[in-house]
DNA sequence: AGCCAGGCTCTCG
DNA sequence: CGAGAGCATGGC
């Protein structure tokens, strides 16, 4: 099954999609042009493949849907809301960019990254537990024990010869033995709150996808970080990544910190409070504009 | 070799 | 209470 999407302008499919140029083959990475990962919908795996025909400022993807089952109306019709959240087709870049005018370092950085777009994890689940596995460690380290973790515990998709994961639910990792996310190069701590978290889930103790309707930032926060092993930073960076939140940021972030300190600071070492100072003048949008540093610091390391 | 890496909890004093 | 140790693995 084909058809057309037509994102908000502007929008860098391949800007946005290029954070996962180095990802695995068989759950979600973008090459050649093509972008690809199984969705859930209404219980069954469908993979999405996705390529632009537009430009940056008209933008047009081609997305294409293939499952071991039929993909009805209703599939559909989930599938286009999931693909949009994927990559916020439908957010607004422009008021951003406006709102921005008056900060001529993250102006520019907003014209040198135009048309990103943050990537959405398809669930808050694995945007949590993702952000949990990124605590402390490198991102090298955390993405391998991501991929690990998908490969080990998630659903798959046989589609011909290829076999594609799908992130695992909360309803298997209620059930993973700690020794075997621990074989995915989790620390035992970390293990412990992943699947304490997902048996929490499980058992109706807590009710993530809530979290989307609160109006109050700090709401969210108040009550995440009652939850053992999650703190302020891993509640903020879920919500920028999986809640389609734009009015927080991470400000205790290592890269945050860098990319801030070289900009605003001189390269001197900061506390998570000067970040939290600057990131008042970027009011509402300040969530997206963490997300570009985090971005501009992170090609910029590529580049070295 | 050893230290640090997009944190957080637990244990001491 | 606040400070400090401990954690997993890979890169430098």
């Amino acid at each position: 099954m084909k058809f057309t999407l037509t994102p908000k302008p502007p929008f860098d499919f391949q800007l946005t999609a290029g954070f996962f140029s180095n990802d695995d083959d068989q759950i979600r990475k973008y090459e050649n042009g093509r972008y690809w990962q199984t969705i859930r919908v209404n219980d069954k795996l469908i993979l999405t493949t996705i390529t632009s025909q537009g430009t940056i400022e008209k933008p047009r993807l081609t997305v294409e849907l293939q499952s071991d089952k039929k993909i009805t109306s209703s599939d559909k019709t989930k599938a286009i809301g999931i693909i949009k959240l994927i990559f916020n087709l439908d957010l607004d870049l422009n008021q951003f960019y406006k709102a921005m005018k008056k900060d001529k370092i993250m102006s520019e950085l907003a014209q040198k990254l135009r048309g990103l777009k943050g990537p959405n994890n398809t669930t808050i689940f694995e945007g949590l537990v993702c952000s949990i596995i990124e605590q402390q460690i490198s991102l090298i380290v955390a993405f391998n024990v991501q991929k690990k973790v998908t490969k080990t515990f998630g659903d798959t998709l046989k589609l011909g010869n290829e076999i594609y994961y799908s992130f695992p639910t909360a309803e298997t990792l209620a059930n993973a033995k700690i020794e075997t996310l621990r074989g995915c190069g989790l620390s035992e701590r970390k293990a412990e709150y992943i699947r304490d978290i997902a048996r929490a889930i499980k058992d109706k103790e807590l009710d993530l996808e809530k979290f989307k309707k609160y109006s109050d930032p700090e709401q969210v926060i108040n009550e995440l970080t009652k939850v053992r092993g999650i703190g302020v930073w891993t509640t903020e960076l879920t919500m920028l990544r999986s809640m389609q939140r734009f009015d927080v940021v991470p400000a205790d972030d290592l890269g945050l910190k860098r990319y801030i300190s070289h900009h605003y600071f001189d390269d001197k070492k900061i506390a998570s409070s000067d970040v939290r100072e600057i990131a008042v003048h970027w009011g509402s949008w300040k969530g997206l504009v963490a997300y570009y540093c985090l971005e501009a610091d992170r090609l910029e390391l590529n580049v070295k």
